[in-house]
DNA sequence: TGACACGATTTTGTATACAAAAAGAAAAGA
DNA sequence: TCTTTTCTTTTTGTATACAAAATCGTGTCA
């Protein structure tokens, strides 16, 4: 077998280790990979075509930042959370997001202003058509854009990242056209109040978003 | 060379890969390692009396917490801040460690209190006796013990995470004996407010703690 | 002297091999 | 039948080999 690691038809430059890396992730946001799946390195390594190196690399990174778990059995798997701790890790994001509501709401560029606004205008198209796996992505794209709009890459990311650990709990709550709409009916309230720039509404309403979203994905799981 | 993983003198029952990983944080977090230094692959193997991969294993995880960058020449480095960028860092703690304050306010346990109380008392007396390596790990444990005290290990983590990326650089301000005293009296007044049991006071006095912590270690980078 | 080309060296990413540990399965004993 | 034990099979962790890429150094030509 050939050991060159860029001619794949992947198309991406970046490394077979970084490839599987975003491939799971991607997976995983979609639900498409359960909490509590096992992940088997050499049949992973079968599915991309490579070895178990690159494979375990990935799986490593991923564990690192808490989106796999190394089961006290043998085997890493896709992280899975009772509903007490589904309960903690939401009281954790509904902090974080009421954050970066608040610095965004202070923070606001024309910029990332227009970015919402067109992350919003892509929510609305997909709910509308009924694309459950484009809303999810639109949906992710709205809420980093919120993130960005902190002007703080660091909460930004803190952010994406318990996004990235809820994404397949969250998933779950997305079935019928309906849900779909009535989430990007709930982003245009969050819009409004932080686009007033008062942080102290824009951080109350993201509480109220981040709560409800929380009893919603609770009744799902 | 014997491959055997578990008959090293480093006691320990983790995978030399855990080890590694283990013992530069360590050393990243007291100063050891400075920022921006770079870390040598087959360097670090001949150290550690290890083959490339644990220590790549290592390096990777590292990097996926942001404690270690890819820099974009050859080679893994010490993350390294701008003062720009610690400021970014320091306003995410900021918020982060104000919620644990809070949090930790209402949900006081006996056993979270006397945690605290102990920690204190190690910090008191590691300071008294200008002991800074002491001091270090022991103003660790103290702020661990106010994170494990909000009884969410999810926010917990995040803020301890938060604390290793910037341990190098808050390092630089504890150099004489006096630093060690005042850290330890402005613990002693952040004790004071969290056990007050109110939370906005608290979250206050957290932020102040903070926002002083922060203009030390400007000041010392 | 300076720009460029070309070869040597280092560094990275991946593959493969192998040994230790664990899980699973089959057999022996109560 | 239920344990317990022993033997297989998987799975994991690490070592080593190697090829592609990047960096460095040297020499050539303008």
């Amino acid at each position: 077998m050939s050991k060159s690691a860029t001619n794949r038809a992947d198309s991406q430059k970046h490394s077979m280790a970084q490839r599987i890396e975003q491939a799971l992730l991607e997976e995983i946001g979609t639900g498409n990979l359960r909490p509590g799946q096992r992940l088997d390195e050499v049949g992973l390594a079968r599915r991309f075509e490579a070895s178990r190196t690159p494979v375990r690399e990935a799986l490593s990174r991923l564990t690192a930042q808490g989106i796999l778990v190394q089961g006290e059995r043998r085997g890493v798997f896709v992280a899975e959370y009772s509903r007490e701790e589904l309960s903690q890790i939401f009281e954790a994001m509904h902090e974080i997001e009421a954050a970066c509501a608040r610095i965004a709401s202070q923070r606001l560029t024309l910029l990332s202003r227009s970015e919402i606004e067109t992350a919003q205008a892509a929510c609305v198209a997909a709910a509308e058509s009924g694309d459950r796996p484009q809303y999810l992505r639109a949906n992710e794209s709205f809420h980093l854009a919120i993130y960005r709009a902190t002007g703080n890459p660091y909460i930004a990311e803190i952010a994406s990242e318990f996004r990235r650990r809820t994404g397949p709990f969250r998933a779950k709550k997305f079935e019928t056209r309906d849900d779909l709409l009535a989430s990007a009916r709930s982003h245009a309230e969050l819009i409004n109040d932080i686009f007033s720039e008062d942080s102290a509404t824009a951080s109350q309403s993201m509480r109220s978003h981040m709560t409800a979203s929380f009893l919603e994905t609770l009744r799902a799981n």
